[in-house]
DNA sequence: TTGAAAGCGCTAACAC
DNA sequence: GTGTTAGCGCTTTCAA
């Protein structure tokens, strides 16, 4: 029969689970101190002989004391807890960025809360709402359009702290004190569809999810406009597809029986990509020998098919890690008041693959 | 110059935020109710009268109060967080878990919080001590070893509610109380490699994760073995890969460089599948030509690849909106005695694409 | 270095 | 129906 705790406690379960119900207060009767020292042990150590924290330490133990971040958190007015925000982890682009995120969260004593958006903006109002009466004390979030963004608005009005992951804010955008961490979109896109060009295509097309569900889409878009333009070719309307998973031959298809077919895709994102390909596979194309198909973002799954997707490389993890590790800095050290930065993370090129000179040289 | 509430709070940073700081009390003194009154508009509606309901909710609105639910959760001793662990979200299997799980969640007014083990029982456990530190009022979690697993026997003995998706119990386990989610993995496995016996083979290896870090791998391969002992054919040993990601063009290699190279693969799971597929293919293989590959999982990737991934299907958004579901189930009912159950969702087999009869029968 | 006491924001008896 | 009151578990002045 486990000692009885306390002499009644009766709106309380008598629970004989370790740790459930033992209190601070508790352990601070068991080791003969008082509350505040017993809080002091734990949370700050240096305020407290050592040998008084050996025996709360000890009766802690004992006890099997869990300490209740509720109560924590409650008093101290400050939760430790970041909320993130992401579009959806069914694209691996965002589960590698949690990975960043969570191990920088844990190894700095943060909490997470994760929730995903879709996309879509009237969800991502209701996430952000709930995180907040969650009182986070700041958010890492990828939204779909950080230039005309509702929740953005709302947390600079609420001064609530946030870095942007992937959304990559214009640096003239004077002063909205907005941080973000991303790659540069534009130009990396630049460089990925030069290098299509520098391959021999000049008929290239790019397949894009929908703009409105992702300003990273224009933004890429834009850069494949400039190296279209910069060599005078002609810069083709972008087809949007709504999702990743569907299957889009027939849009492929009408493009393909073209006269003026292209001979290079441009996808705005790896899953895209993936999925052309297939499509092109369907059509009896192959690929690279009669399309070549670049991606963007650098997901693992792009190394491990055969031929190996050509992409343009973003750190995923990495952008995860900065921009968690931006915001608890901030959090920290309480530079509110800094003004927003736009950290550019490096991109890298990987032509391989997927990519080669066109069949008939234009 | 906004509003100023309350006469002086000395710790409390004057903040202009609105919501930030506008606590019950001051919408009951907006509203001229009590404290109580304001609570309950919120909590249990039906306690209070529509007029009074009103000037509540009409006050709040004014102020922009925004519940703290910290004050609520320590006080209700309840949370209303689920805690969920999960392998990693770098598997599009877990990913697609996580939404089906988010999605209920919410819809129930419950919150997550979510944590990744990396198979690895060590971070399990402390990753669990995390959530219980948080107060979580349930878990759902996928472990690496459910038949011998600390953070189980830990979760038990506290008596924390929690489902297991995934992890399939033994169902003569005798009222160990574990609840499971999964579907069946020996029989499904071991259909799936009749599948691959029906379409002519008889040489079939076996791919797979480290048997350590997932049951569910030794479990399809126990089906794997049934189903080659049914039929009479030799059992080969396991071909164990430590990781999903890395190329295994090695292994692969030697195994088909022997006289009786198997002319199948079942590979345990869809990432490795894929992975395979590229290392036969770089090993100048045609799939499924020449070799056929099996996955599992089922994940919407395999889809979308050409050939399309033939693999055994588990409804992966289904496991975690039902795990998630009886979960809460059983924390909004309570019947937290209720012996254990392992409920098994229906698989699917989908046997095209990346098999076909071998190219020599054998 | 330690203790006493006052809450953080909210809910839930218990009265009226 | 509504108000009064007593905390949930913890941190943190303020004194000693």
């Amino acid at each position: 029969m486990p000692t009885p705790r306390r002499a009644a406690l009766p709106p309380r379960l008598a629970s004989a689970e370790p740790g459930q119900g033992v209190t601070l207060a508790d352990v601070a009767l068991a080791a003969k101190v008082s509350l505040a020292t017993a809080s002091r042990v734990f949370s700050h150590p240096q305020l407290v002989r050592e040998a008084t924290a050996q025996r709360v330490h000890e009766a802690a133990r004992r006890l099997s004391f869990r300490p209740n971040l509720l109560g924590a958190k409650l008093r101290a007015q400050r939760t430790r807890i970041v909320g993130v925000m992401l579009p959806t982890l069914d694209n691996a682009v965002f589960a590698e960025c949690w990975r960043g995120i969570e191990e920088s969260a844990m190894a700095a004593g943060y909490s997470l809360m994760l929730v995903t958006s879709n996309y879509e903006p009237a969800r991502e109002r209701e996430r952000v709402e709930y995180l907040l009466r969650h009182r986070v004390d700041g958010m890492v979030l990828t939204v779909a359009d950080a230039s005309n963004s509702t929740v953005l608005d709302q947390l600079d009005r609420e001064s609530v702290p946030y870095v942007l992951a992937y959304n990559q804010v214009s640096r003239d955008a004077a002063g909205h004190g907005r941080h973000s961490v991303s790659v540069d979109n534009q130009t990396s896109a630049c460089e990925g569809v030069n290098a299509l060009i520098a391959a021999g295509h000049r008929r290239i097309a790019v397949i894009s999810g929908a703009f409105t569900a992702s300003d990273r889409a224009r933004q890429r878009f834009a850069g494949y406009a400039d190296a279209m333009r910069d060599h005078g070719l002609p810069i083709r309307e972008p087809v949007n597809l709504p999702s990743h998973t569907a299957s889009n031959a027939p849009q492929i298809q009408a493009l393909m029986a073209q006269p003026d077919a292209p001979t290079a895709f441009f996808c705005t994102n790896d899953l895209l990509a993936i999925g052309v390909i297939s499509d092109l596979k369907r059509l009896g194309l192959r690929v690279p020998r009669d399309v070549s198909v670049l991606g963007y973002d650098g997901i693992a799954l792009g190394a491990l098919v055969e031929p190996p997707l050509a992409t343009v490389v973003q750190p995923n993890a990495d952008i995860g890690t900065q921009a968690i590790t931006q915001l608890l800095h901030r959090l920290d050290v309480g530079s509110a008041g800094a003004d927003g930065n736009a950290t550019l993370l490096p991109h890298a090129l990987r032509i391989e693959g997927t990519v080669s000179a066109p069949a008939v040289p234009a």
